[in-house]
RNA sequence: GUGGAUGUAGCUCAGUUGGUUAGAGCGCCGGAUUGUGGUUCCGGAGGUCGCCGGUUCAAGCCCGGUCUUCCACCCCA
């Protein structure tokens, strides 16, 4: 016998109880996207790779999957590449997987959608908004919660500076999560303060780094930090002073108040540092909006988090991270921000945009976990069609014949309806609708069609079953 | 991309220092019960022990490789 089919790693098939799920979450979302007047949009799976690389950073670029070249890939290659592989020289990273594939699978929806963007420019009434949900790809290397083949849900809009786009966007996910039942919080920061903080301490040289330390602080906490700055070999001042000037600007969302100063806008003062105060005035406009909005916000939903980075490098404004409150799932199920020129490279300019983006199967993941899902998720038919004569023939025939006539009025007036196909015992055909959650049996043997009736048995009652007539059978499924 | 675990029936897992024919529970199929499922009883099917190679008289067990899933790092949805 051949191998077991498979599929590739970090890939998953969806059964049909899964799929309802995760029509029920792709729906939960979408309904909310279009609420805020979003609008639907695709992009192809694949793009051009140079429209990818480049813009995701150097980890970003190693994780695109490439599409070989159609034909003899290996034709295309330039002589140069040849002959230096031919001579066992090194080639430059990057270079020959260039040459050899000219296609790549889309990383995320925002690049798509920049590239659509400017394309489309002319055909675009600004500001635009659009949600879009399809999967993206990652040649990551698979994990809990960390998939090649997810799902994102993205809603950007592009054409407007405005801080309303983003507090709107906060609105957003607030709304999305409460529909889905789960307990979130939502971190909001700016990319002009974390620059404001390395100017402070005097390290914009390696700014990348200082971050990148800076956003490991939930890992290991206020007393891991000088640790982590001194062993790659930040000044003593970076050391002993980091921790204290965070703890002295961290700031509760309750003290937050538009026109109120805040500790951290204070120190920048003294430094003269400009550009790191209009950052923190716009996480202060963020989360007052949010705020006025909805009054009723317990303290921890949305939060300033002064040490919050991401990693895609085109956020340039305010960015933002959805963690579950509950469950064991520790990384982002949502996440966003503000790219003041992602459109630029592709030759729009001045075209500011800001979006998030949720993580369907991330959000499946907790709300499984979390059994969230019971009622919601619906799917099975309203009624099952069961005909007792377990051999074939003339008689059985006619009568499923009218059973598939009646099922034709049924779905009709809207309900799902099936008619048990084989001849088989009772005792199959009840475990059939068991096993789909069908509430409703209804069985159609040769007297019940002669007298135009049917035998009514609910699922789970401990009842014989009552005959009745079809306008009796419409009103108990009515009801 | 780096380091570390894991894989036995459809599912969850036993399997002794290497030793005859690899087990259990649940599920599945059939019967007790030919027009009433879920309970009970009886019976049955189902395994190239992830895959390939090696050591050995002998491998589910030891060794090497490979794939999968998972964990840490990295990064992120």
């Amino acid at each position: 016998m051949a191998n077991k089919p498979s599929i590739p790693k970090g890939t998953r098939d969806f059964s049909p109880q899964e799929m309802l799920r995760r029509k029920y979450i792709f729906n939960t979302i979408e309904k909310v996207f279009q609420k805020y007047g979003y609008l639907p949009l695709e992009t192809p799976a694949m793009e051009n790779l140079e429209t990818l690389t480049g813009k995701y950073g150097e980890e970003g670029d190693r994780l695109i999957f490439k599409i070989l070249n159609s034909g003899n890939a290996w034709d295309g290659v330039s002589d140069n590449v040849k002959n230096a592989i031919k001579a066992g020289d090194a080639v430059p990273s990057g270079r020959l997987a260039a040459e050899l594939s000219e296609k790549a699978l889309r990383y995320d929806l925002t690049v798509p959608f920049a590239r659509y963007v400017v394309q489309h420019q002319n055909e675009i009434a600004f500001p635009f908004k659009r949600y879009q949900i399809q999967p993206v790809w990652r040649a990551d290397r698979p994990q809990k919660g960390r998939y090649r083949e997810f799902y994102q849900c993205d809603a950007d809009v592009i054409g407007s500076r405005s801080l309303v786009n983003e507090v709107e966007l906060v609105l957003l996910m607030l709304d999305v999560f409460d529909a889905l039942g789960l307990a979130v919080e939502i971190r909001v920061n700016e990319r002009k303060i974390l620059h404001g903080i390395t100017q402070y301490f005097g390290v914009e040289d390696r700014a990348m780094e200082f971050i990148t330390i800076l956003d490991k602080l939930d890992k290991v906490n206020f007393e891991g930090l000088p640790e982590e700055y001194r062993k790659a070999g930040f000044s003593e001042f970076v050391v002993q002073e980091l921790v204290p000037f965070l703890k002295q600007v961290q700031q509760p969302t309750e003290e937050i108040v538009w026109g109120k100063p805040t500790a951290l806008n204070k120190k920048f003062a003294e430094k003269g540092l400009a550009y790191g105060s209009v950052g923190d005035l716009n996480v202060v406009a963020i989360i007052d909006g949010v705020k006025r909005a909805r009054p009723d916000l317990t303290e921890s939903q949305v939060v300033h988090d002064i040490t919050l980075a991401r990693g895609l490098n085109y956020y340039t404004g305010a960015i933002f991270e959805v963690k579950a409150l509950e469950g064991s799932l520790r990384s982002s199920i949502c996440g966003g921000g503000r790219y003041d020129d992602l459109t630029g490279i592709f030759g729009l300019k001045n075209m500011s945009g800001v979006g998030i983006s949720f993580g369907a199967d991330r959000i499946y993941d907790v709300l499984l976990e979390l059994n969230k899902f019971s009622s919601h998720v619906g799917g099975s038919s309203d009624l099952l069609f069961v005909i007792p004569l377990d051999e074939d023939g003339p008689i059985r025939n006619s009568v499923t014949n009218w059973c598939i006539g009646l099922s034709m009025k049924l779905r009709r007036l809207g309900f799902s309806v099936e008619v048990y196909p084989d001849p088989s015992k009772l005792a199959k055909q009840f475990t059939y609708a068991e096993k789909k959650g069908i509430p409703y049996v209804a069985i159609v043997g040769e007297s019940e069609m002669k007298e135009g009736k049917v035998t009514l048995k609910r699922m789970g009652a401990n009842e014989k079953g009552d005959l009745m007539t079809i306008e009796e059978l419409i009103n108990k499924l009515k009801g």
